[in-house]
DNA sequence: CTTGACTCTGTGCTATACCCCAGAGTGTAA
DNA sequence: TTACACTCTGGGGTATAGCACAGAGTCAAG
């Protein structure tokens, strides 16, 4: 009843994720989608799951991942359970770190638009916050 | 008083900032620190306040930043005022785009890691908050 | 059953963000 | 004043994340 749409080939999936069909090839090499069989000298169909898969690798990389980091990230929604659990809880510390580093910026930059109109050379600490020790310190 | 340390010298900054000497030199041809005078014939000395600046820009990238994005950040804060307060807001909209992105990656692995103790298939809709239209949408 | 749009496989090219190295010069501690 | 560690300039190499294209095959509308 909602399957009569032509199939989702490679092409129909890159417009739909609004990507580069070269870029769904890699991220399949790259093992971030899995490549799905290939009918016998036919043209592969894609889940429709694959777009927000697609699009989750986007946005992730706005977000600063690798692609690296993005599969361990997908490979956890997949798997989901069992002793994936303390990966689960070191991506979420990263992504904590993250939002903290993004939130100094924030600020830096709320202070920088509200506080000088057109006054001049109150030098705003706007690397000060983000270059602590201690933030991210690997 | 206080300046009685050695010049900070291309590889001593590097240290302090823990980079690569490379990656300092690769920063100065993209313009996102100043190259000192080279005092004829001799070694350049850099401020102190490199070491704060190239650890910022570590950081940034971190947070998903390009070093042309960084750049312009790092020019807002030099620069500081006049016209650049609308470059300043539009910066300020894209990281609280980030940060509404983290926040959404973040409840999902707050859901995975408090969900699913050792029961299995309830599938985590990890992918979904991230992937909808409309966030970061270009 | 032909034709045009699409797919497949493989290879090669691009941009970004670096790292490494050679050969010449420089600084400084012994 | 001589080692030797460091710097300078220039060029080349690497990994990541793709994009482009050739030549062959496939699908489907007319």
């Amino acid at each position: 009843m909602t399957k009569n749409n032509p199939p989702l080939t490679i092409g129909r999936l890159a417009k739909a994720a609004n990507v580069n069909i070269e870029t769904i090839r890699h991220y399949q090499r790259k093992g971030l989608i899995v490549e799905p069989e290939k009918p016998l000298g036919g043209f592969r169909h894609y889940p429709d799951t694959s777009v927000d898969r697609i699009r989750f690798v986007k946005r992730a990389q706005q977000l600063g991942f690798s692609l690296e980091e993005i599969k361990q990230l997908l490979t956890l929604g997949d798997q989901h359970c069992g002793d994936v659990q303390s990966l689960a809880k070191e991506k979420r510390n990263e992504i904590q770190q993250k939002i903290a580093g993004l939130l100094t910026i924030q600020a830096a930059l709320d202070d920088l638009i509200s506080t000088c109109h057109t006054d001049d050379t109150t030098h705003c600490g706007f690397i000060d916050g983000l270059s602590q020790k201690g933030f991210l310190e690997k």
